[in-house]
DNA sequence: TTAGGGTTAG
């Protein structure tokens, strides 16, 4: 970023009494994502002016139709020769907005020598069962069949949608279908459909299909796990161990992830003695625990801040010569910082995880950033972020920047929020989510800068964002402590006409 | 095709 832009956006922040208009142009620059591929390369700005052309064209909630004939009659879109990945880029970017989705799909389907691959068909399924249009989809579906592009992974999709939307007979029945698609009844397609439902806290349901197709398809260690799964998600373990000498009875010895699953379902229940006894039940009966079985204990017990126990189930693991990975040392890592031992966690994230090989993520830096923010260490958590930035191993994200948001706001330096909102949105194009949102409103209020609230609710309301109802209370409070009467009537309004958000919880 | 979330708190 040039001085001159730093400038004056310091200039802009300092004026601490902003109008309202002046505000509202210059948040909408800072926090508005501009479009543009998510991947650059060397034709990078070719490709950037195609996709603005189409998602400018294709992004503002017309009818499919619309959308058809405005890419249809564009020039530039003439011309383009459609990729594969750009047609999955785009569908991905209207994941939530089924009309624009379809006009583009219908668009390229147009499009000379295009054909679409088998995972756009797949998305295109999978965003019309995400907007529940049972219709469109099944007639989409429908259109596959005819040309013989329905795979197992588009029933997947389907029968997903369905029962995510309660609408799981519609996923038996397409189980029941699957012979029209080319497709065969067996022990895969069948554990897919009992997943779908486990998942869905169908298990009852699940139980009486697996009982009536036993005489035709045989079940597998997969679908015992699946069970065990989903009775443990209904909270009903005795059921999900009863599972476990079923699988035994089937002649199939119960795994670690079996053992695993029980293992959280007691950790919710915190009860802690069964874990333990399970992990010595593991040992013994040669399925060790992994890393996932520790990880999944640690990050109960963190919930519960019991974090000394947490980091001897740590020294446990180690003990036992299982293999670390990424989520454990990430757990760990947040464990150390959260019991104050910042030596340690540098420890591991400097030492221990490049000497055994593994990879950092994005959350491994968040972590460690964040433990620098609360221990007041902010140059670290700073240096941090910029050594992410130029590893190029992983990309920072909103999380990445909440605790450093936190300590600017703390300090009150709002001219440091400016800049790190910016570079968030104009370095990596991140956009803002509704709890980004609702914490800078939350704070803005707080340090008694509203019209940067108002402007952060405006914009968040123009990005179909919907706020939470304390957020709209929250401001309307304070914006009609300084009188200002617009964004009174304005919030008002939205709080009449949007149906507002609970507190989450 | 089956298993592991972390946090911006007061």
């Amino acid at each position: 970023m040039s001085r001159l832009v730093q400038n004056r956006i310091a200039n802009t922040w300092l004026r601490l009494k902003p109008s309202i208009a002046l505000s509202s142009v210059f948040i909408k620059n800072l926090t508005t994502v501009p479009e543009q591929l998510p991947e650059t390369n060397d034709e990078s700005s070719q490709s950037e002016k195609i996709w603005n052309v189409i998602v400018g064209k294709a992004g503002d909630r017309v009818s499919e139709d619309e959308v058809f004939h405005r890419l249809s009659n564009d020039e530039l879109c003439n011309k383009v020769t459609l990729s594969d990945s750009l047609v999955h880029k785009l569908l991905h970017r209207f994941r939530d907005d089924w009309k624009s989705a379809i006009g583009v799909l219908k668009w390229a389907e147009s499009c000379k020598g295009h054909k679409h691959s088998s995972e756009c068909y797949d998305l295109a399924v999978d965003i019309l069962g995400k907007a529940k249009k049972w219709d469109r989809m099944t007639e989409f579906v429908e259109r596959m069949r005819g040309d013989k592009v329905v795979t197992l992974n588009t029933i997947a999709k389907i029968m997903r949608r369905f029962a995510g939307g309660g609408e799981w007979e519609e996923a038996v029945k397409v189980f029941d279908r699957l012979g029209e698609f080319g497709l065969v009844k067996d022990t895969e397609s069948m554990n897919l459909l009992l997943d779908t439902l486990c998942k869905e806290k169908r298990v009852e349901q699940a139980r009486a299909i697996l009982l009536e197709l036993k005489g035709h398809i045989t079940p597998d260690v997969y679908t015992f796990n699946i069970f065990i799964h989903g009775w443990c998600k209904a909270n009903r373990v005795e059921e999900a161990l009863w599972t476990i000498q079923e699988m035994k009875g089937h002649g199939f010895r119960p795994c670690v992830i079996s053992y695993t699953t029980i293992i959280r379902c007691y950790c919710q229940q915190s009860e802690f003695i069964k874990v333990y006894e399970m992990l010595s039940e593991m040992e013994a009966n040669g399925s060790p625990p992994n890393s996932v079985t520790y990880t999944t204990i640690m990050s109960s017990l963190n919930a519960q801040k019991e974090f000394e126990e947490s980091l001897r189930v740590a020294a446990r693991m180690k003990r036992s010569g299982c293999v670390p990975d990424t989520l454990f040392n990430n757990c760990l890592i947040h464990t150390l910082a959260r019991a104050g031992k910042l030596e340690e966690a540098e420890r591991v994230f400097r030492v221990e995880m490049p000497e055994l090989g593994v990879l950092v993520n994005t959350s491994t830096y968040n972590s460690m950033i964040a433990m620098y923010c609360h221990h007041d260490e902010e140059e670290k958590a700073v240096e941090l972020l910029k050594e992410m930035e130029s590893s190029k191993v992983c990309n920072p994200d909103v999380h990445t920047y909440h605790p450093l948001l936190r300590s600017c706001f703390k300090r009150g330096d709002v001219v440091e929020v400016g800049r790190l909102l910016k570079e968030m949105v104009t370095k990596h194009h991140l956009s803002l989510d509704e709890s980004t949102y609702t914490f800078l409103i939350q704070r803005f209020c707080r340090a008694n800068i509203c019209e940067w609230a108002y402007c952060l609710f405006e914009e968040m309301i123009s990005q179909d964002i919907t706020p939470r109802h304390k957020t709209c209370l929250l401001l309307l409070e304070e914006v009609k402590k300084k009188n200002m009467h617009e964004a009174t009537e304005r919030i008002e309004h939205i709080m009449k006409t949007v149906k507002l958000t609970a507190p989450v919880k």
